[in-house]
DNA sequence: GCCCCCCGCCGCCACC
DNA sequence: ATGGTGGCGGCGGGGG
């Protein structure tokens, strides 16, 4: 069982903490050796956080309890670090254990020096001060994270989660993964705003998939048959079905859907085309069932999908946290 | 544009 | 483990 710390410390960032929980810190009685997770800190007594919020974690001393350490935030103009953190988090690294940081949370990691000469990444609101300050860290811009296997720094709070997901991925697999992502995808999705566009997380694929998989992007706005889909990757159809579904957690005509569905946003973010147009050229066959796949998945129409997207001005970036 | 209804087809999975 | 089958439900298409 991987034991996990999440270290705070007075002004823990609520939101960030919060993520950390929900991916490590949750019972999942579904899967057998799921992490076991504290919420540590160095200092005395209640924490102050968020908007007033006090919280009590368990009071440490060392870490060496631990095997896994994330650190959901850490302010950003403190030079000095106390002693005892500054051991226990350099001992830590030291022995190849993994850490994680979420948005300022690499301040800790790179004031340490565990960075120099790596690659790292922050919230972009504190990449000046960050570059500033740690010329000898390589800063990556709009990725979404950086993880080498036992270092890891996301960007911001959500993109805390997709990092989250790739440890998940490394110690549990695609369907561990792909199933606890699903799960905080949809609940996002209920709650509406902007999160409810993000992207499947996990987007690795297991070679045994690659070529069926990329002849089907290929052909996307043409109709395409399950048996021809099996066909593609020289799987009997049963034996397709089976292995798409535990390997990804969906069906092959969900998969296609979804990237279906990626192909029509993309387009209506680039403004071009009228809505039957969009929906020819992603594979739906008319435009009443391109609305009725995005109302399902996104609970909006095309139009206002694009029209929201306009009137931010800009399309999105894909981070290369994504990157397949 | 959206939401019904119906119908025919086919994708999916329990069962073998 | 893989592969075949049948039933069912969901999906696309057409009409209102």
């Amino acid at each position: 069982v991987t034991r996990v710390a999440i270290l705070v410390r007075d002004d823990a960032p609520l939101f960030e903490l919060g993520c950390a929980v929900e991916l490590f810190g949750l019972p999942r009685p579904e899967y057998p050796d799921w992490y076991r997770c504290d919420v540590v800190t160095f200092e005395r007594g209640p924490l102050r956080s968020t908007a007033g919020v006090q919280l009590l974690a368990k009071a440490v001393k060392r870490l060496d309890a631990y095997d896994l350490l994330i650190i959901p935030g850490w302010p950003t103009d403190l030079d000095l670090i106390p002693g005892a953190i500054a051991r226990a988090v350099r001992s830590f690294h030291a022995q190849g254990k993994r850490i994680l940081s979420f948005c300022s949370g690499a301040f800790l990691l790179a004031h340490l020096g565990l960075l120099d000469g790596r690659e790292a990444t922050t919230h972009w609101r504190y990449a000046d001060k960050f570059k500033k300050a740690f010329p000898q860290v390589r800063y990556v811009e709009n990725v979404l994270y950086v993880y080498d296997g036992t270092l890891g720094c996301s960007a911001g709070s959500a993109a805390g989660i997709d990092l989250g997901i790739e440890v998940i991925r490394q110690d549990h697999g695609y369907r561990v993964a792909n199933q606890v992502a699903r799960r905080l995808v949809m609940s996002a999705q209920r709650r509406g705003g902007q999160s409810q566009f993000v992207e499947t997380p996990v987007q690795q694929r297991p070679a045994q998939f690659t070529q069926a998989l990329d002849w089907a992007l290929k052909h996307l706005s043409t109709p395409i048959a399950m048996n021809s889909f099996a066909a593609r990757a020289k799987m009997s159809r049963r034996t397709f079905d089976r292995k798409f579904r535990s390997t990804f957690n969906l069906s092959p005509q969900e998969w296609l859907v979804s990237q279906r569905l990626a192909a029509a946003r993309a387009l209506l973010e680039q403004g071009k085309g009228d809505i039957e147009w969009i929906a020819a050229q992603s594979g739906f066959g008319n435009g009443t069932t391109l609305r009725h796949h995005f109302r399902d998945a996104l609970g909006i129409t095309p139009t206002s999908y694009r029209a929201q997207c306009m009137s931010t001005g800009k399309s999105r970036k894909r981070a290369s946290g994504l990157r397949q």
